[in-house]
DNA sequence: GTGCCCGGTATCAAAACCATACCGTGATCA
DNA sequence: TGATCACGGTATGGTTTTGATACCGGGCAC
């Protein structure tokens, strides 16, 4: 009920501070295609270093966006899931990722301009 | 053609990164309501230092998502406005928006539970 | 000629992010 | 039995972004 990012202290404001750290829309896009581990995730997401990485998955997990499930083998395997809320952020994010995948050439064209 | 953020040297890598920077959807969604002055998104915008909000438009201006314009007059006047990019853009990121506006009671939730 | 309005800058501090190297645990293999 | 490997991370130190606070320049009104 009236939740509103644009005034300073609203609580959504921390929310959208969350989802939009930088690597939250690649980890749930990735996540879209099904349960990863770690080093799953690492290939995907081409670049991510894993201290970056570690710190997006936990912080996820508080907020609780995904699972994590560590099983007792070795080399050890950990999974990473997206939980329901974080499959409802999916729409938003896969729509971000999109948009900035389909305006490639506006933007860079934008650039060279100025 | 074939545009891929999960790869590391793609071109959409620095489009998400422009439009992942921490401002860009608060000013996005501000000025879906038609154009304003800086003073205005100052205002509407609540919280954001006029440092970060110069930075932020200039970006923005670059990429050509929004137009600057400046009046001779005094005191002066400075209008800004979304262009027909910045406007396709307004679809991905009121839905974040909303998201976030929708989704507090559960994030709020789960941190308390970690 | 003093003070106000507007759209910003300047300066410095804190937080986020990144590159690179390294670690602990068992299983596996020579 | 001792060296090696896979995996899921940490440690360390530097750069980039973001933030808080203060200040500025130019007209205009008084």
């Amino acid at each position: 009920m009236a939740y509103n990012v644009m005034s300073a202290t609203c609580p959504s404001r921390v929310v959208l501070h969350r989802i939009g750290a930088r690597w939250t829309v690649f980890v749930v896009n990735a996540l879209a295609e099904g349960p990863m581990r770690f080093s799953d995730l690492r290939t995907r997401i081409q670049g991510i270093t894993p201290k970056v990485l570690t710190e997006t998955l936990r912080s996820m997990e508080a907020d609780g966006l995904l699972t994590r499930t560590a099983y007792a083998e070795n080399p050890p395997r950990v999974e990473y899931d997206l939980t329901e809320l974080g499959l409802s952020l999916l729409g938003p994010l896969r729509a971000v990722r999109e948009w900035a995948e389909a305006h490639v050439p506006e933007i860079l064209a934008a650039r060279d301009r100025s």
